[in-house]
DNA sequence: ACCTAAACCTGGGCGC
DNA sequence: TGCGCCCAGGTTTAGG
């Protein structure tokens, strides 16, 4: 579920409460979703003191005291959720940290395809976020890498692929999913299936706003949480009900009032409007 | 370079 | 009510 803007209202929640907290014991009930395992975690993070929390792309960092470091990707259904350990469990619980002062770090993940991956050092670290694409724009994220104009256009222009393909393509652009990859291509009236290399410059300016405009959007209401998505306090976002595109298979277009469409495109479901996006 | 399908998992919704 | 099928916001891998 978590794309950039989910990603960095996570991030934002557990920069304000999780910094200064000691891990004190780790449990899980889905040692697979643990990498490279439950010992080596339990090792090398158990005593440690949480020191930052960052974001690239779609995937978190915590650093600890200690030097090492934990990437966590939330793939589709994963949550990280702060709770003090006297509430009960939550839903797909699959990892616990237990912290100092009664609070606990909960790692849930409806479908498993999430993990947490204990890192040795930031080279090892750099290795990983060196495969991400560089960022619409800057947003806390820890990387240097921005996606400039005149970056996008480049980008854009040298790939025939269908643009909507490419916008979700972590290695060209980094922290777009479904969601984003829509509500921009509806917002900016173009066609998900147009092939990259053919937009016109006007085109690229317009979709390349439209990105920010989108992102910005969904960090604004903290995020859409069509099903999963929560966020630290595992409180729900809200772009979910301000979506022009995404999900309203069949319902009217807000702007020509005509139907939108779903498709599938590279395997994934996408929502447009053949009217308003030529 | 590009395309597809399948795999990793679980649960909700739909049609019959 | 129940069963089977399809769907799901991500990413990787295998094969063409």
């Amino acid at each position: 579920m978590p794309e950039l803007p989910e990603v960095e209202t996570i991030k934002l929640g557990l920069q304000k409460f999780l910094v200064g907290k000691k891990i004190l014991e780790v449990w899980t009930d889905s040692p697979k979703q643990l990498q490279p395992s439950l010992s080596t975690i339990k090792e090398n993070t158990v005593g440690s003191t949480i020191k930052k929390i960052d974001r690239r792309a779609k995937l978190l960092q915590i650093y600890l005291s200690n030097g090492k470091i934990l990437a966590v990707h939330l793939k589709l259904t994963g949550r990280l959720i702060i709770r003090k350990n006297e509430v009960p469990q939550d839903e797909w619980q699959h990892a616990i940290f237990k912290l100092s002062d009664g609070w606990e770090l909960r790692f849930c993940d409806l479908r498993k395809f999430g993990y947490l991956k204990l890192l040795n050092s930031e080279k090892e670290l750099d290795k990983l976020l060196a495969e991400f694409g560089p960022e619409p724009f800057v947003a806390g994220s820890s990387g240097q890498a921005l996606l400039t104009l005149e970056l996008f256009k480049k980008i854009v222009s040298s790939s025939k692929i269908a643009i909507k393909q490419l916008l979700m393509d972590q290695k060209k652009i980094g922290g777009i999913g479904n969601i984003y990859a829509c509500e921009a291509l509806f917002s900016a009236k173009i066609n998900p299936k147009r092939p990259a290399k053919k937009m016109t410059d006007e085109e690229m300016k317009i979709l390349y706003e439209s990105i920010e405009k989108v992102l910005k959007l969904g960090l604004k209401y903290h995020g859409a949480s069509d099903q999963y998505y929560v966020d630290a306090q595992g409180q729900k976002g809200s772009y979910q009900n301000h979506f022009l595109a995404y999900g309203r298979k069949g319902e009217k277009c807000r702007v020509c009032g005509g139907i939108i469409q779903k498709i599938k495109l590279g395997g994934r479901g996408t929502y447009f409007c053949k009217r308003c996006q030529k």
